[in-house]
DNA sequence: ACGGGCTATGTTAACGTACTCATAACATAA
DNA sequence: TTATGTTATGAGTACGTTAACATAGCCCGT
């Protein structure tokens, strides 16, 4: 019995056609009536709405987005959903998506492996997406040669700035340098460094804002150490430092997980939190994991920040797109884990 | 000058037509083309994309889509995507949507109001999606009479049963009584709770479970105490406990965060953990934050919920639709907060 | 020389929507 | 009565893609 005409539910979805022929109507006026147009007769628009109860109509994304050439959905492009950073820009762009009554088309490339730029953009491309986000957590081998494609709004969401690519990212050098200040106006001098691993941007400008300001006051930086983000890693470095730097008198963590593990281990060598050794991290996260959390860190707002990104990635009619850079800056939160080194 | 007849590149986007005009060939070859197609000779391959690069050529979403019916994209609606489970939701159906080569398109409900599965489903619906997962985190109004809409796989996670929704989840149940238990084995009976918000499905299930076991060994179960996930809530409620309950000997926390709390609380009451009192949590969520995690714990297979959720929300041919109901089983972590009440 | 099978390419149709325009029925004003 | 406007509805079209079919050229064996 091979392809049915059309008039009854084949395993093809329900169109408005098909509405249109059970309510009587032309396929025209059941678009009217699923879009809320005026000049619809009540009693036409009742039998229209009752047809599409009956037959079960979903409205096509695909013959909609078709015909008026927009998608109302932002493409973010991720290697791993799961990492703070990545985390809190879903959460962000969610919210301004949603401000702009739009969906998050969401791709996460590998956990482990670097993506480049050129292959993210062929493979967010083809997807319904009115602008593209990517991610750039670690490098990009082609970050320097990268053209984003014409014709559709690209953000890299990175530090490193671009000559052809909007770029938009929580201030990770400025937040060093709001700490630093803190800790340089309590008086210390001798502040070692646990850093994230070395592959991860966040990581090279928190660090390289670490060793600006030092060095913008003369003093040596000592050789900085390297974690993994958690708190476990922190520890080590913290256990490291206690028995081998007698002379430090604070530790920034480049994120606040380390900065608590850093915190453990100190105390477990015998070193008191903060009147011995100051302790400062970056993130703000430990509030929910952690009771009476009493770690000096900086916050970002990351809901401008994913406003930001989005905003510039579907531009509305007017902001069209100039390559821009974008850092959003930190706000220090002053907690109970810093005081003035001891004598 | 109105619109261009359609041969250079106006406001529109480049599409195959375009590109074939410029390569001299038919549209269609230059589909082949773009597909990968045999049976092209490589001059005019080569010809095409090179007038693809030259042009920007970017593959129409909705085109296609129209053309073959699917959207290689699964629906994902929750209310609050930073939300430990709806993150760890988020990161499991990646997974499997990865391997599958599909997108997710993500929507974000209101983080803070109930929403309705009717309404929850209308809007994904009008979306480029093969199927519909809904992040049922508190208990939805119209959850006993929801009809899913036809034609279109949905799934649930919750851990309520639907009579005519498929529902996948960790089994908050199960849990408590690995938990319970271990507790049990242990020779531990004074087990005081600390839940989650009362709204919370998983608080509902979780907190059962605990209530069965105990009633299962005769044990009158006494008040459980409610929390909001937080570390602090958690350690409000240990301190109240600590001060007010010397008969206990071990506490429940409904997740890792509250536990924690608890911990610290216990410790700053005097007590000893686990010598005076054990503690559990669920979720094994510590370990990046916290050095030395010695919460005992269930973790939960995420990834495998994910695959499971996934896969009955786009059924491959044949396997389909079927209501089925799906508890995946958390796998008890023992580690060292607790043990042998004393005496 | 001619039919048969291959390869490369073109032509047509269909997917579902919403815009533009046309038309019919009807009300109102001159 | 006729001109003019308003409202409800329908017809036609274009959006970009791919499957199915059609065609043209070519090589090969008889």
């Amino acid at each position: 019995m091979a392809r049915r005409p059309s008039n009854d539910t084949g395993s093809r979805p329900v169109s408005m056609a098909d509405v249109a022929r059970a309510a009587g109507v032309s396929q025209q006026t059941v678009s009217r009536v699923a879009n809320g147009l005026p000049n619809v007769n009540e009693q036409t628009r009742q039998r229209v709405q009752a047809a599409m109860q009956e037959l079960g109509f979903r409205p096509s994304y695909a013959g909609r987005s078709l015909r008026d050439g927009r998608y109302h959905s932002v493409g973010l492009c991720v290697n791993d959903v799961t990492k703070f950073g990545n985390l809190t820009m879903i959460d962000g762009i969610a919210s301004a998506a949603r401000e702009h009554s739009c969906a998050i088309t969401l791709v996460e490339m590998s956990k482990t492996e670097e993506f480049s730029l050129a292959e993210a953009t062929r493979r967010m491309a083809a997807l319904p997406v009115d602008g593209i986000i990517i991610g750039m957590s670690r490098m990009a081998p082609d970050f320097e040669t990268f053209d984003p494609l014409p014709g559709i709004g690209t953000v890299i969401v990175t530090m490193y700035a671009h000559p052809r690519v909007t770029t938009v990212d929580s201030d990770h050098y400025g937040c060093s340098l709001l700490l630093m200040d803190h800790l340089f106006e309590l008086g210390h001098e001798q502040i070692r460094y646990i850093g994230g691993p070395s592959f991860s941007v966040d990581e090279q400008f928190r660090r390289a804002g670490w060793q600006d300001a030092l060095e913008r006051k003369h003093i040596e930086p000592t050789e900085p150490l390297e974690g993994d983000w958690s708190a476990n890693s922190g520890y080590e470095a913290g256990r490291y430092l206690a028995e081998h730097d007698r002379t430090m008198t604070a530790i920034y963590a480049a994120n606040d997980q380390m900065a608590n593990g850093a915190i453990a281990a100190l105390r477990d060598s015998g070193l008191r939190v903060p009147e011995d050794v100051s302790v400062v991290g970056v993130d703000d996260s430990l509030d929910d994991f952690v009771a009476h959390n009493e770690l000096t860190t900086v916050r970002f707002d990351l809901h401008q920040r994913g406003r930001e990104v989005f905003e510039h990635a579907v531009p509305e009619a007017g902001t069209a797109g100039k390559t821009v850079v974008i850092r959003i800056p930190g706000q220090l939160i002053i907690r109970h884990s810093t005081a003035i080194p001891r004598s």
